[in-house]
DNA sequence: GTGGCTGTGTGCACCCGTTCACAAAGTCAC
DNA sequence: GTGACTTTGTGAACGGGTGCACACAGCCAC
């Protein structure tokens, strides 16, 4: 792979974070080299994926004995931006609002919530999980002075639209939206969608289909 | 279309329910027939992709008028399978669990939450939403008795597959799961994943890059 | 009923991503 | 150093999905 001009396609972009992971978990229990083959195992693609994918990284393996677990790991964090943190900010207090607020797992992984805002005069003001909540207006200050680069929007579908509208304005470049909402926004703005109900839909469809063939979603590694 | 053998690309399945969704809006204001190139707008797409989608289903449209909004509200729910409930056990009790179990938008989109299920003594035996936390064990009684068809994962990621195979056992073939883990199972079994850091790290990865090619993400439709 | 208009349904070409298969590169034993 | 073996990196074939472009069908006005 030469050196310039190494554009990473976007189903391997999605499978990175994948191979990120089991490459933490491999890197935990010491193991210090890892077969395309392996990994593919553990990250449940195949082996010629893999070795595809990370070719887009560079030449990092060597031939006849496999990748270096921490050498990789190191690179691939490097092209993931994940040797910093990422301060979010979380949109809606609601139930899941608060469950992600509260969830450890994003400041574990470098996305620690720097910021909680809703409308709701009830609940600005209270503390969850160490943050106060602000109130939406406040979002462009709070936005400068922690540094917060990625939105998460976790109102009501009605609010979504007008939520991410303010995120892009005070400076928010990267969106995760869990309401059930369709964004219209500049195409420079990076969104992602999570919606939960629409995942259930589709599990809802295959079973209907006499258990047809599932599984493997057209998002990435499923199983 | 041919009415025999009219197999449903899964590109075009994981777009179906945003229709969906895009359709109960429209017959909650009344509007009589859709155009694609107006449901496209909708859910973000574009019209062509909204015409072969729906001829998928059936040639439901009428040439110079558009789509009547409640028949393929009807046609698509009959498709995707939603004429029905299916009840959902929730395994882990956890932040994430307890949010799903308080998330009103499951039921109110056919999927009731049948059961939780949890390991941890101090859990079993709350209740959560009006629902009795129970113990995994009892996941096999629960899923017979209450006719539960999705299972959807909350635990932590070391419990997952664990959980995941006794889901199975119960004889439950449709799995959501939302621990950042590999389940390694039965093919018959339909698996999605939504893995909430892994999206963090995609829109990470885009930053990164100069602010690059984001939004469409490669999982259906976004924005 | 005729003509004009609107919007569906689909054939076709293109593109992205997956998978195969194999040459090249490196290791290890002796 | 040589040979056997392992595993990467990638060219090439393949397949699914997207989007264009257009023929055709249905509606409306007169």
């Amino acid at each position: 792979m030469s050196e310039q001009e190494r554009r990473i396609p976007e189903a391997t972009v999605a499978r990175l974070p994948v191979y990120l992971r089991c490459l933490v978990e491999l890197a935990d229990e010491r193991t210090p080299t890892i077969s395309s083959e392996r990994l593919a195992d553990m990250a449940g693609v195949n082996a010629a994926k893999v070795r595809k994918d990370l070719s887009y990284l560079g030449s990092y393996g060597t031939r006849g004995v496999g990748y270096d677990v921490e050498f990789l790991l190191y690179q691939m964090s490097r092209e993931l931006g994940l040797t910093q943190d990422w301060p979010v900010v979380v949109a809606g207090v609601g139930n899941l609002g608060q469950a992600l607020a509260n969830y450890g797992g994003f400041t574990d992984r470098g996305f620690p919530v720097g910021a909680l805002v809703d409308v709701d005069p009830d609940k600005v003001g209270t503390s969850i999980a160490g943050v106060i909540v602000r109130h939406l207006d406040e979002l462009p200050e709070l936005v400068a002075s922690k540094g917060i680069a990625i939105g998460i929007i976790a109102t009501p579908p009605t609010a979504a639209q007008s939520v991410a509208e303010k995120m892009v304005e005070a400076g928010i470049g990267s969106i995760l939206n869990f309401s059930p909402s369709v964004l219209g926004l500049d195409p420079e703005v990076s969104v992602r969608k999570v919606d939960l109900a629409v995942e259930l839909q589709i599990l809802s469809f295959y079973r209907r289909r006499a258990d047809g063939p599932a599984s493997l979603g057209p998002d990435g590694p499923q199983r």
